[in-house]
DNA sequence: ACCGGAAAGT
DNA sequence: ACTTTCCGGT
């Protein structure tokens, strides 16, 4: 049921939604979320706050003001957008922190991977004792989260800024869009648009440092704030590159960077405390470990400064962060459609790295005309700042960055090689309920609140196979362990509603919830769940390889039994096998990527991905011959994973994912045999290499390496947003 | 506030 | 698919 392998996704296809849906194209409401999250002018209505994910909404009525100026909605209020949001927690995209007023949690455990798909989490085990402490161990994902530039990565301040004139004026671009007005100018604000002139306020990262939060963000180098991990987008950071420079413009900047609340109650020894209230979601404050040479986790503050890396280090640190900040926001697809674009990889040192300094030159070359000429007219076109009062529209004429002479088209195919991709519903104690059969349309008048009551009834009429949500999330684990593919019947929730099925809806028991206060709420738990999961990952493979069955490694008694069911999908064992056999410790220098590329590298000769496009409409071509897969990732191992994934859920309990959230719809598979996975072997585990943060001599060849691709990404980044706007 | 079902709109 | 609207329940 999840979704595995039905749509061959590895993730949900929100997942990997940049910003508009397929169908509607219109963007959506947890992009638009974060597009606020990301841009200072906003930190007094919306603001990150507290644990990873979370975001604390200051100005209910305002955020809904925006939103429904993005939209076109002038009707929408905080109760609409609300129920907006409350539909995403059966995504899992969101949850709802309780116990605090406005302030919902982002799963990024899912935005991340996707979002980052270079970095492969599950494999952090690799490098971490499985049994290491979540804690540890968890904090490596987060770290990933938020993108964050090569640049900030170094230094957050200024060092590296400074080349980076490029990256600001990229980042304008993207910073552009995230509200839009209708015509009819209602209130709706256009502000956001480009940080750089307006940016109102770069003080809360860099310049201010005398602020409040002053210098810490220096110190905690290795999470970032959030802002200072999005001013490149969009953010005012300043465009130029004077942070400074902007002073107090900002009409609704505040300073707040303090989080009302007392600061938020992350691990960390010492000092963590401070860095609460900006912290992105993404730089966990809580430790991360998965640098090998991590400090501690709370950093002291003066870590950065301390540490120094060597080149090497340095260039795949730097590699990974580019990759995975640049791919925030985009899914796959936006990427095909700018060949130009080169990714680099982290693994496969050698001849990536050949490859991609030799393309470097050229991409930088497109960059730069690319910059310039866009650079330009964003400047001109939009400078407002000034969030309300806007109605303008302005339509982007579609750059085209046609013109981008590269000569190689190949481009690096992004291999997604992510370990988790969703998580696996656990058994654990779900509460099934099952829904009445979908009433007459409309019928609810008649007799509105039968719904509940009648568990049986679902027998009753199901015909209409309306029914939508269906879910079992269960479901999922099953079939998994049913094995391959089939996870059919139940799988599709929609299945089950044609079939006449009354719905069955699954509900985590106890949900998470229950506790939160202190901590925050999280059906997903970063912690727990995810990290534990990359790890238990790991593990399992190992195991797997092992003993293919039973290894159980903790497990919550109660799914045990449910477990034992799943567990093994037999998917085929050749690649399974290679996939996960061995585990060859990783290089050293490689984390996990390393183990599982290398892996199937070395089985399949297929030195390249194919990744093909993934079309945004599955139905679509119908290709027979070159099914995209969407992932590069092979089927088999995608099962794993999800196998693997599932294992993790047990443990940990998270939600049923699945639940409702997508029949999905299936494909390809077939030919997955020919998919390779990613091939470099050599993986570097570089995504997590902590940022060094002194760094020295080869940086400027990799920054101007990054920027190159940085601006490609940003452009292709800002079309995308363009598209959605304007209603 | 917040939760979610249901229906209707896109 | 994803919201937007409504709305009864907590």
């Amino acid at each position: 049921m999840k979704t595995p392998g039905d749509t061959g996704l590895a993730f949900p296809e929100w997942a990997y939604k940049p910003e508009s849906s397929p169908g509607s194209r219109q963007i959506q409401l947890w992009h638009f979320i974060l597009e606020l999250l990301r841009k200072e002018e906003y930190h007094d209505v919306i603001a990150w706050q507290g644990d990873y994910g979370e975001f604390v909404i200051k100005d209910p009525d305002e955020v809904a003001r925006l939103w429904g100026a993005r939209k076109c909605k002038p009707q929408m209020n905080y109760d609409k957008l609300s129920r907006a949001l409350r539909y995403y927690y059966n995504k899992r995209i969101l949850h709802k922190t309780k116990g605090k007023r406005f302030t919902y949690k982002f799963n990024f455990n899912k935005l991340v991977l996707v979002n980052y798909p270079f970095i492969d989490m599950g494999s952090t085990g690799s490098s971490v004792p499985q049994s290491a402490p979540p804690v540890p161990t968890g904090a490596g994902t987060h770290f990933r989260f938020p993108p964050s530039t090569p640049s900030e990565v170094l230094s957050p301040n200024e060092d590296l800024r400074s080349p980076g004139g490029m990256f600001s004026s990229v980042a304008r671009r993207m910073a552009r869009g995230s509200v839009s007005d209708c015509s009819d100018g209602t209130s709706v604000n256009s502000e956001i648009e480009d940080g750089n002139t307006g940016p109102v306020e770069d003080r809360g990262e860099r310049g201010d440092r005398g602020v409040s939060g002053g210098g810490y963000r220096n110190i905690i180098h290795p999470r970032l704030s959030h802002e200072s991990l999005f001013r490149m987008y969009g953010g005012p950071g300043n465009p130029t590159g004077h942070p400074a420079s902007r002073g107090p413009a900002g009409h609704r900047i505040h300073q707040e960077q303090l989080s009302p609340f007392p600061v938020s109650p992350l691990p960390g020894p010492g000092g963590a405390g401070l860095l609460a209230p900006p912290l992105s979601p993404a730089l966990s404050m809580t430790p991360t470990s998965h640098l090998p040479y991590t400090p501690s986790p709370t950093l002291s503050p003066m870590l950065g400064s301390h540490f120094s890396f060597n080149p090497e280090d340095m260039k795949r640190y730097l590699q990974a962060h580019t990759q995975s900040v640049y791919n925030y926001g985009l899914s796959p697809r936006a990427f095909l459609q700018y060949p130009s674009i080169i990714i680099p990889q982290p693994h496969r040192p050698n001849a990536d790295k050949a490859g991609l300094t030799a393309e470097r030159g050229g991409a930088d070359r497109a960059d730069r005309a690319a910059a310039s000429v866009g650079g330009g007219e964003r400047a001109g076109e939009r400078h407002h700042h000034p969030p309300l009062a806007h109605s303008a529209h302005h339509h982007h004429p579609h750059p085209p960055h046609s013109a981008h002479p590269h000569p190689h088209p190949h481009s690096h195919p992004m291999h997604h090689s992510l370990h988790l991709g969703e998580e696996p519903p656990h058994m654990s104690p779900f509460k099934f309920k099952l829904q009445p059969p979908p009433l007459g349309r409309k019928q609810r008048e008649g007799q509105s609140k039968l719904r509940q009551s009648s568990l049986s009834s679902g027998s009753g009429s199901m015909s209409s196979t309306s029914g939508l949500g269906s879910s079992l999330s269960f479901g999922s684990d099953l079939s998994s362990a049913s094995g391959s593919g089939l996870i059919s019947a139940s799988s599709s929730t929609q299945s089950l509603n044609s079939a006449g099925l009354p719905k069955i809806k699954v509900e985590p028991i106890s949900d998470i919830e229950s506790e939160e206060e202190v901590e925050v709420t999280d059906i997903s738990d970063d912690d727990p769940d995810e990290r534990d999961e990359d790890m238990e990952l790991y593990a399992l493979r190992r195991s797997r390889v092992l003993d293919h069955h039973h290894h159980h490694h903790h497990h919550h008694p109660i799914s045990n039994g449910i477990e034992a069911n799943q567990h093994q999908p037999p998917p085929d064992e050749d690649l399974d096998e290679d996939v996960f056999k061995a585990p060859a410790p990783p290089p050293p220098g490689l984390p996990f990527l390393a183990l599982q590329h290398s892996h199937a590298n070395s089985h399949r000769p297929l030195p390249v991905l194919k990744c093909e496009p993934v079309e945004p409409a599955e139905t679509s071509v119908p290709q027979n011959q070159t099914p995209y897969q969407t992932k590069c990732i092979p089927l088999k191992l995608r099962f794993k994973r999800r196998w693997s994934e599932d294992q993790r859920m047990e443990a940990s309990q998270e939600e049923s994912d699945d639940k409702k959230v997508r029949p999905e719809e299936e494909r390809e598979r077939q030919r997955n045999g020919q998919m390779d996975v990613v091939g470099d072997g050599t993986g570097s585990g570089d995504g997590d290499s902590p940022p060094p943060l002194t760094y020295e001599g080869s940086l400027t060849t990799l920054l101007s390496s990054h920027r190159r691709v940085s601006a490609e990404l940003h452009r292709a980044t800002a079309q995308l947003s363009l598209e959605n706007k304007e209603c």
